[in-house]
DNA sequence: TATTGTTATACTCTATAACTATA
DNA sequence: TATAGTTATAGAGTATAACAATA
């Protein structure tokens, strides 16, 4: 494995990412559409998203929360509107958690919020400093989900 | 002010940079060194490190929580010997909040963990990636900053 | 007997309302 | 009269412990 990151610079660096994206994060974890779900109810339905469909048990170890939390959690998002829950077909004693076309719809206006919010704090920077940023997008996406 | 974002490309990069820093965000949350200390704890401290010291009120409204919650969130770190409570020179109703040395090492062992946490993932990636994230850091600084 | 999920209950964090002290 | 901070109390979210149903 090549040692990049032990030299001054790349530390400065790593300094640097871990600081601005931790500020950026926060900021953008404040651009919320409903303001009626708790970021763990919208953490799930993203899980979801991409998970297409889970357990209760799965998500609460996903999502870092106890079973008897994400059982109210997902409870919540069924009164909602927003999750569908089905027998699982093999196990009777588990459930399969889905998403519905009305939480696809949250979440897509969700993203395209913070991507408004995010393009507009952009226009701040000057053509060349968009462009390094724009190279870099597809690295940190890969960084983040290593 | 120039348009810099509106075209395909850069739109795409917008979405890919705000779900890449939201992911890191929360996964660089979770590396933290005393699970005693709540987020806004943690947030109040970061904050003390950069103003120096701050009034109650001052620190309320810079963390978004109500007058009420930071007397309690200042007690606490009070007993826990992070920061320290002087009263205001010029008004007796204010206090000044100040972080003590015991608040600044766990500060820098807390950016030193995510620091190393970020600097393992990131030998994950190939040196033209490396190099490319790094030209970036700066930008993504100051773009967190705007 | 082990596992999945739920119910009952307690703790943590934050908010609102009412109060004290100072400007 | 207005402002800074505190006290008292309530609500939201999560945890642990005990339980029911199924494997």
């Amino acid at each position: 494995m090549p040692d990049l990151i032990h030299d001054g610079d790349s530390a400065a660096a790593v300094s640097s990412l871990r600081s601005a994206v931790m500020l950026l994060g926060r900021r953008l974890k404040h651009q919320r559409v409903d303001e009626s779900l708790s970021p763990t109810e919208m953490s799930v339905l993203g899980t979801l998203a991409r998970c297409g469909s889970a357990t209760p048990g799965e998500l609460a170890r996903k999502e870092h929360v106890q079973p008897p939390s994400m059982t109210r959690i997902v409870a919540l998002l069924e009164a909602k509107g927003l999750v569908r829950l089905e027998p699982h077909p093999d196990d009777r004693r588990q459930k399969r958690v889905s998403r519905t076309e009305q939480a696809e719809a949250m979440l897509a206006e969700s993203r395209s919020k913070r991507n408004a919010w995010l393009a507009n704090l952009a226009e701040g920077l000057d053509e060349d400093e968009w462009e390094t940023l724009r190279a870099a997008a597809p690295v940190l996406e890969k960084l983040a989900h290593l």
